[in-house]
DNA sequence: ATGTTAACTTACCAATCGGTAAGTGGTCAA
DNA sequence: TTGACCACTTACCGATTGGTAAGTTAACAT
C-alpha cells in the first residue's frame, strides 16, 4: 500500500498521540496497534522493541520543535523569539501533544542511558538570545536559565490547563491563556531588550 | 505494631516516593508493597484500589505544601513569596519528589473525575500575592497567570534538572541552579514590588 | 520462472498486572 | 472464655503486558 516510509512514520504519528497522551508506561503496543489499524507485530517489525518507538518518536518530536523554531525566523531576534513563543503556546492550545510529550520525556528520564535529541534546540533558542541586545550582555549561565525558564513556563501552562480548567472554570482557564500570552511578550521584552 | 494511622501513612509515603518516580502507570502495586515490606494486599486492606492510594497519596501532597507555604510565613508579603518560592526550589534539588508528583498528577489528569485538591494552595498563592503592593495593582486572572508561572517555572526546572545535567553536565546544572533562584528572585520583586 | 526481500499476520509465550477470597494471629471488650 | 474486630498473609484469578516464532503475501530484481 503506502511505501515504507510513509506507513512507519504513521506509525509514529499514532505514538506520539497516545505517548503524549499517557506516557511511555500508559501506553501499551496494543492500544498503538489498535490506533494505526494493525497488528501489533507490525510495529514491532519496524521498532524492534516499544523503548525503541519511544526513542524513534522523540527524535521526530525534536526535528518537529527545531524545524517551527527555524521557519517562523524574523531578522530581530527580539520579534523572532517573541512571535516563536507566543504561536508556540498558542498552537498548543488547539493541540497539546508536543507539549505534553516533552514533559513526559522529562519525567521518564532515568539518569541512565538514554539520549536526549533536544539539545541542539536549546542551543538555537539560545543563540538567538545572545543575539538580543539584553541576552549579549547576560552570561551564557544567565542565557540559559532564561530560556529553561520560558519554554517551562510555556509547557507547563500547558499540561496545567486542563486541571485549571477544572479548578476555575472554562472561562477562567480562557482568560488565563491570553494572561499568559502577555506574560510571555513582557518576559521576552524583559530579558531581551535593554 | 505500629498503629493503624502509622502504617497507612507509612504506605502513603512509599507511595509517594513511587508515584513521582514512575508516575501512576509505572507504578505497581507489587514494587509498593515490596518496598514497604508488606505484601500488596496489606495495601489493599487499606487502599482498596491502586486509584484511591493514588488519591491518598495526592490529597497528603497537597496538606503539605500548604503547610510548608503557611510555615515559612512572614509579614511583609514579599519577603514571604520571596523566602518560599526561593527555598521550595532549593529543597527540591535535594529531593525532587514532590515537585514531580504534581507534574505527573498534571498530566494524569483526565477530564472525567479525579478531584484535584491543590486548589486552595493556589489560592492561598494568590491571596499573598494581592497583598503585594504589586500585586494588589493587577487583576485576579494577572494574578494567577503570575502565580501559574512562578509554580511552573520551579516545577519545570526540578524535573528537567536530570535532562539538563546530561546534556550540559553537571557543572553547567549546579550553575543553573543558583542563576534559577536569581531569577525567581528578580520575578517576585518585578511582578509585586512597584 | 525464480529467489529475495519487505511488510505484514496469526499463534503463542512467560511474566506481571490489579484485584478477590479465604484464612491467620493478635488485641481487646464483655 | 468467648467473640468480634483489625492488620495482615497465602493462594489464586482472568486479563494484559512486551516480545518471539513461524508463516503469508505481494513487489521486484535477476
Amino acid at each position: 500500500m503506502t511505501s515504507s516510509g510513509d506507513a512507519k512514520s504513521a506509525y509514529i504519528a499514532v505514538a506520539t498521540r497516545r505517548f503524549a497522551m499517557d506516557g511511555f508506561h500508559g501506553t501499551s503496543l496494543s492500544n498503538l496497534a489498535k490506533d494505526a489499524g494493525v497488528s501489533k507485530q507490525a510495529l514491532l517489525h519496524f521498532f524492534k522493541t516499544k523503548e525503541a518507538l519511544y526513542a524513534a518518536t522523540l527524535t521526530v518530536l525534536a526535528d518537529r520543535m527545531m524545524q517551527d523554531l527555524i521557519t517562523c525566523r524574523r531578522v530581530d531576534p527580539v520579534k523572532w523569539l517573541t512571535d516563536y513563543f507566543t504561536t508556540l503556546c498558542q498552537n498548543a492550545y488547539a493541540d497539546p501533544t508536543d507539549m505534553r510529550l516533552v514533559v513526559h520525556a522529562l519525567l521518564d528520564s532515568d539518569q541512565n542511558a538514554r539520549k536526549w535529541p533536544l539539545k541542539p534546540y536549546l542551543d538555537e533558542l539560545m543563540r538567538i538570545t545572545s543575539e538580543t541586545s539584553g541576552g549579549r550582555a547576560k552570561e551564557v549561565s544567565a542565557q540559559l536559565a532564561w530560556v529553561s525558564q520560558m519554554i517551562g513556563m510555556i509547557q507547563y501552562h500547558i499540561i496545567s490547563v486542563p486541571t485549571v480548567s477544572g479548578m476555575y472554570g472554562a472561562d477562567t482557564a480562557t482568560v488565563l491563556q491570553s494572561e499568559m500570552v502577555k506574560r510571555i511578550e513582557h518576559a521576552v521584552h524583559e530579558f531581551c531588550s535593554n
